[in-house]
RNA sequence: CGGGGUGUGGCGCAGCUUGGUAGCGCACUCGCUUUGGGAGCGAGGGGCCGUGGGUUCAAAUCCCGCCACCCCGACCA
């Protein structure tokens, strides 16, 4: 393949375009990867689709090499299948649903696990079809609230989902594996820097569930790891070590005092500090038992469930980790002190919610036995040595606090928590029957009798990868492609007098580069070549380092001796080098 | 959805306060010079100023509505 920039539909950008703020972004929409076409939508310049196909064939080539067969699924997808799995509604607004001219409502599929199920069963009738696995690439479409960051988060993207259609758990836990090693097979080879994580599986349901994050700051999910194990996870997803029980009779009785204008915890342990409560003077926040009220919407649920959560006082309730514990539940704050006086606002203690049928639900480290500083349920009034366990008795226990850098790690002995941000580029699921129970997916067991086929899903985001690539490799200069997915294997830099002469003729440089270049592209190389007329050296080089081919060369004023100059963009390292040694030299790679 | 900001040639911006025939840099075209680190001089082409309405003799500029984009938050396989 040999591409002349003179041709190239490509246009450099000197400066920021002032709505990309991100580093792949700005440099993909400056290198002339990608022009914005449509609010969260993409078009790709020649440069941008070689990358896109360059990465689309690496992940295409790990699934085959898993046995994995591709098809390829419609986008645009009549409402019935999705009804009938409940992801019409579930989805809600960020389907983007259209009607056709009779009025009969479409989707642009968000994702295809209705249509792979259906496949399966339209076609295999017996266990001995089993196993199989589905992927394909296709284009998705969300409705995104926000779209942002370019090709981080659009309203359409470019996805690799597979499906795997197994018999029993030990099956799917082994398509699952194999997933798991064919995608970090892939981001290997792309030359991504990715830690694995635990994830909560949300509305696709299911077991485990663990994400790809490709490390990068700008990315939106924030993850954790662990100082001394390999231990990480998804925010929503960490556990908290517990304490372990303790005695609830080996503490004083509970007592409860005067605690005037302390509805806050600041306020409460200043005060009971100066009051020295419990002959202490030694409280901090860590040993207050604060109440968070929320409401909990369960979905066709027609009015929320009040319910309170109890935590240590110096966390904060994370939501996010509440509802994903609390799934497919949402909560909001409670706001409605008014209608209920039974709730003291800033001195609501767990000790009377059983008696008000008001679910407790407390953080890991509320353990039986462990004693509190928390509301008495009376305006300005609070209590010492509420003990769990005596005192109270919640319902459960929810992982709601919010993680902080520092936290025990949950997997090994000494470890602490870092916090650290990703991007989602790929996403594994063991599904379960969710989908074959909707569809009534049924084959003939060994025995004849029905066996309805468990389910896995696999995303990797392709689109989003190519961003992820973008954000890991590169500098102040611009982008700089890992070999394996560049738009080039090599740059070739025609200066000097470049420009054709008088008689239409090209340059010396430009005619070697050419020529060069040809019989690279003959022997199989992608080739890039600067035959631009009227460009100053300046540009040239500029130019070749924003686009980020991973090698240059220079035919420049040392061409008539026979000398071109061999340039790496990612280490910066020149060396000159004889014209015919050249070819050779860059086939060896 | 909440808060903040911005919409003026392909890109980056000025002009708006105080209404009067739309400007700068880059890019593009032509000519001459230049030619290994974003060249110089000269001459050009390209914009219903996001959009709909209003005020006015006259609107990029003032008023109202809408739309889009960016940032933060909420939400999100």
């Amino acid at each position: 393949m040999l591409l002349r920039m003179s041709h190239l539909l490509l246009r450099t950008l000197r400066e920021d375009p002032a709505d990309a703020e991100v580093p792949s972004h700005r440099l993909l929409l400056r290198a002339g990867y990608l022009r914005r076409a449509a609010p969260g939508g993409y078009s790709w310049l020649p440069l941008g689709k070689l990358v896109l196909d360059r990465v689309t064939e690496v992940v295409r080539a790990e699934m085959n090499a898993i046995g994995d067969q591709e098809v390829q699924f419609p986008a645009l997808l009549p409402r019935g299948p999705y009804e009938t799995s409940g992801r019409w509604t579930e989805y809600g607004d960020e389907i983007f649903t259209l009607a056709d001219r009779r009025g009969a409502e479409h989707l642009l599929a968000p994702t295809h696990e209705e249509l792979a199920t259906l496949l399966v069963r339209d076609l295999f009738t017996s266990y001995r079809d089993f196993p199989v696995v589905l992927y394909q690439v296709q284009t998705k479409f969300r409705d995104e609230a926000r779209p942002r960051a370019g090709l981080l988060r659009g309203r359409e993207f470019l996805m690799k989902d597979a499906y795997s259609f197994d018999l029993d758990e030990a099956g799917l836990r082994a398509a699952y594996d194999r997933h798991r090693d064919a995608y970090r097979r892939i981001l290997d080879r792309l030359g991504l820097d990715y830690t694995i994580v635990s994830a909560t599986s949300g509305s696709m349901g299911g077991s485990a569930s663990e994400e790809f994050l490709a490390a990068a700051p700008v990315g939106e999910d924030t993850y954790v790891g662990c100082t001394e194990c390999g231990y990480a996870a998804n925010t929503e997803a960490v556990t908290t070590p517990a304490p372990a029980a303790g005695d609830p009779l080996a503490h004083p009785p509970a007592e409860v005092f005067a605690s005037p204008g302390t509805t806050s915890v600041a306020e409460l342990v200043e005060f009971a500090n100066a009051r020295r409560v419990g002959g202490r003077d030694d409280w901090s926040a860590s040993g207050v038992l604060k109440n968070v009220v929320l409401d909990l919407h369960r979905p066709g649920a027609t009015a929320p469930e009040t319910i309170v959560i109890g935590l240590p006082g110096d966390r904060e309730v994370d939501l996010r980790r509440v509802e994903a514990a609390l799934h497919p539940a949402t909560v909001t704050v409670f706001e409605d002190f008014a209608a209920h006086p039974e709730l003291v606002r800033g001195y609501i203690g767990p000790q009377v919610l059983a008696k008000l049928g008001i679910r407790y639900l407390v953080d890991p480290r509320v353990a039986p036995g462990t004693a509190w500083l928390t509301g008495a349920n009376e305006p300005d009034r609070h209590a010492v040595d509420v003990v769990c366990g005596r005192d109270f008795a919640p319902d459960g226990t929810i992982e709601a606090a919010e993680v902080r850098a520092g936290d025990p790690c949950p997997a090994c002995p000494t470890g602490r928590l870092v916090i650290r941000r990703g991007i989602e580029v790929g996403h594994i699921f063991q599904l379960g029957r969710r989908f074959t129970d909707a569809f009534e997916v049924d084959v003939s067991g060994p025995d004849g009798r029905p066996v309805r086929p468990t389910m896995g899903c696999y995303g990797i985001g392709v689109s989003r990868l190519v961003a992820a690539i973008a954000e890991q490799h590169h500098d102040d200069r611009g982008l700089s492609w890992p070999a394996a997915v560049a738009p080039g294997d090599v740059h070739l830099i025609a200066v000097g007098r470049s420009t054709a002469d008088p008689d239409g003729r090209p340059s010396p440089q430009v005619e070697a580069a050419l020529r060069v270049g040809e019989e690279l592209a003959a022997r199989g190389l992608r080739v890039l070549v600067d035959d631009r007329a009227q460009v100053s050296a300046g540009v040239r080089f500029t130019d070749a380092e924003l686009i980020g081919v991973p090698r240059a060369v220079i035919f420049g004023r040392r061409l008539p001796e026979g000398y071109v100059e061999l340039r790496h963009r990612a280490t910066g390292e020149r060396s000159e080098l004889p014209l015919d040694a050249l070819v050779e030299r860059l086939l060896a790679g």
